[in-house]
RNA sequence: GGCGCUAUCGUCUAGUGGCUAGGACGCCAGGUUCUCAUCCUGGUAACAGGAGUCCGAUUCUCCUUAGCGCUACCA
């Protein structure tokens, strides 16, 4: 008989402190990519259960942040005017967040919103002798772990409430509604195996773990029931989520068991590593996704560096610009490392710059505008270009992108090493001289281009003619008229070709700054 | 401390019981060039250590070491 497969449905589900990380992001990625690959569903749940750690707009920011990414997913949170299509299923207000909407059929997909469900489930666990009571108060339990540190023994909850309290006693302080919380009873000397989809068999003994709690007197489940609730009621059947989540791996199996559910398969994927190969955290760089494209960073650049961080599609493969499409037709959950990955900005900086030079002028001048317009040198251009219609400032930037483009790492560069584009420089006049040539030599090169650039008219401004006229009257001493050319153009050390610099400037511009220097000389 | 995970150039990685251990980024050198960048060519650089299995281990096993993660009424 055939084993029907099981439509795969996999979750991001990520916890709203703030902003999106770029950790998050991969593991976001892989979820998508899994999904797409296997035709399967990518669901968006968020995790709130810490009231403490609340953070106003928090999950409008995460969900902004992916869809920024170009990430899609077909059932959960999204943000009230999503752009991008998803199936037909009933849409819900979110109660808990203005802006946001749920759609899907195993919602809510906010865990603040499912409260009494996880209680239920909780209380359930007791009922089953699978969980316990517990009143202990924190006082008396960081001392308890206290005493054990000093002992050198592992700091656990020493079951005092499931050893000393008599039912009634239990009865009576619920009655009196003392602060409670749930916790699960371990079983002692178990060992829990499992196969890790990038692991391979992992185990662990439950005599290492502590009687986790699974439910807060402040009503909030904690992460581990919460997560295993919702993962087995929104039929999840695959978690790809970070290498941080291994070790309670056998607590989330151990209540899978203990509700008689179907237990889901893990992949745990390699943590990301600052240099120093510690846990990236936003005290060595940006960790947040809205930080690098703040900065310029490319959507596909992004992701296609932070797939390949701890995954490659092996078999000889020497390729490293994958567009999303050719990471979903490609990606494979057992290719994905054990090891941990060094978040490298250089790599990511040449990737971006691969991405920069495919794009067209027409898609860069696009994605560079917004940049552009928070400078101040092109502010200042802008505003003493009054005259110039917006089509005659975009075709002037198109140039200058033009020139630009193969030198660019990222689009909050542009300019920012060109500003002569925007503006005349003030340079000193010994920048003009080539070598160890003379004033006279000097005036000469310089009235030279004058007259060859003079002689080119409005139409023939175009980049070959410039530099097929200045080669031809340059000759065999190109230093020599085209150094002073390009320093009076630019008033730079450094610098795209004069060719390019005066095809950009105009023609009126050119013979103006040529001018200028000629009257520094 | 306990538990767990991990280990190929500086970084991201490919790879195999027998190879000159491959690619990319970076770096260095050369070429193109008026400068810088791009681009092209070349170079530098790695199997953590020790046992064992085997005719032969970077590859398989064990130990050591190192790194990291977890060890909350955080996720």
């Amino acid at each position: 008989m055939i084993e029907l497969q099981k439509k795969v449905r996999v979750r991001f589900a990520p916890s709203p402190t703030g902003y999106l990380h770029i950790g998050g992001l991969r593991t976001a990625l892989y979820n998508y990519l899994f999904a797409r690959k296997n035709a399967g569903v990518f669901a968006l749940r968020v995790e709130d259960t810490d009231q403490k750690r609340f953070v106003e707009g928090a999950v409008e920011n995460l969900i902004e942040a992916l869809e920024q990414m170009g990430l899609t997913w077909d059932e959960g949170v999204y943000p009230e005017n999503f752009k991008f299509k998803i199936s037909n299923f009933k849409l819900n207000k979110s109660v808990t967040y203005p802006g946001i909407v749920e759609i899907g059929e195993l919602g809510p997909y906010v865990q603040s919103e499912r409260l009494e469900l996880y209680k239920k489930y909780a209380e359930q666990l007791v009922a089953d002798g699978k969980a316990y009571y517990c009143f202990c108060e924190p006082v008396r339990l960081e001392q308890m772990r206290e005493k054990q540190q000093q002992e050198k023994l592992p700091p656990m909850y020493d079951r005092y409430c499931l050893a000393n309290l008599k039912v009634e006693e239990i009865n009576q302080k619920l009655q009196a509604q003392c602060p409670a919380v749930i916790r699960l009873k371990v079983p002692k000397t178990e060992t829990i195996e499992f196969q890790d989809l990038v692991r391979g068999q992992v185990s662990f003994n439950t005599d290492n773990l502590d009687d986790q709690v699974l439910f807060k007197s402040d009503g909030f489940p904690t992460y581990h029931l919460a997560n295993v609730v919702d993962d087995h009621l929104m039929e999840i059947t695959h978690v790809i989520r970070g290498e941080e989540w291994l070790p309670s791996t056998p607590k989330h199996i151990l209540l899978y068991r203990a509700f008689g559910w179907e237990i889901p398969t893990f992949a745990h994927i390699p943590l990301l590593l600052n240099a120093d190969k510690s846990k990236l955290s936003k005290r060595q760089g940006d960790v947040a996704v809205e930080d690098y494209l703040k900065k310029g960073y490319l959507k596909e650049a992004v992701l296609n560096f932070v797939a390949m961080l701890g995954w490659n599609p092996g078999e000889g493969s020497v390729q490293e610009i994958f567009s999303l499409e050719e990471l979903i037709a490609q990606f494979d959950l057992k290719k994905v490392h054990k090891a941990g990955a060094v978040f490298d900005l250089k790599k990511l900086d040449w990737l971006n710059s691969q991405y920069l030079k495919k794009m067209s002028v027409e898609d860069l001048y696009l994605a560079v505008k917004p940049f552009l317009e928070e400078k101040e040198f092109y502010q200042t251009w802008s505003s003493a270009h009054k005259i110039w219609s917006e089509a005659e400032k975009a075709e002037y930037l198109k140039k200058v992108l033009t020139i630009e483009q193969d030198r660019l790492a990222n689009l909050s560069q542009v300019g920012a090493e060109n500003e002569f584009f925007f503006k005349e420089l003030a340079y000193d006049k010994s920048l003009l001289y080539w070598k160890e040539m003379s004033v006279e030599q000097l005036r000469e090169s310089l009235q030279k281009s004058q007259a060859v650039l003079s002689q080119l008219n409005e139409q023939q401004w175009t980049q070959e003619l410039i530099e097929q006229q200045l080669l031809a009257a340059a000759g065999n001493n190109r230093g020599e008229l085209l150094w002073p050319l390009r320093a009076c153009l630019t008033g730079a050390q450094k610098s795209p070709s004069p060719f390019d610099c005066a095809w950009v400037l105009g023609k009126e511009e050119v013979l103006k700054r040529i001018s200028i220097a000629l009257g520094k000389i």
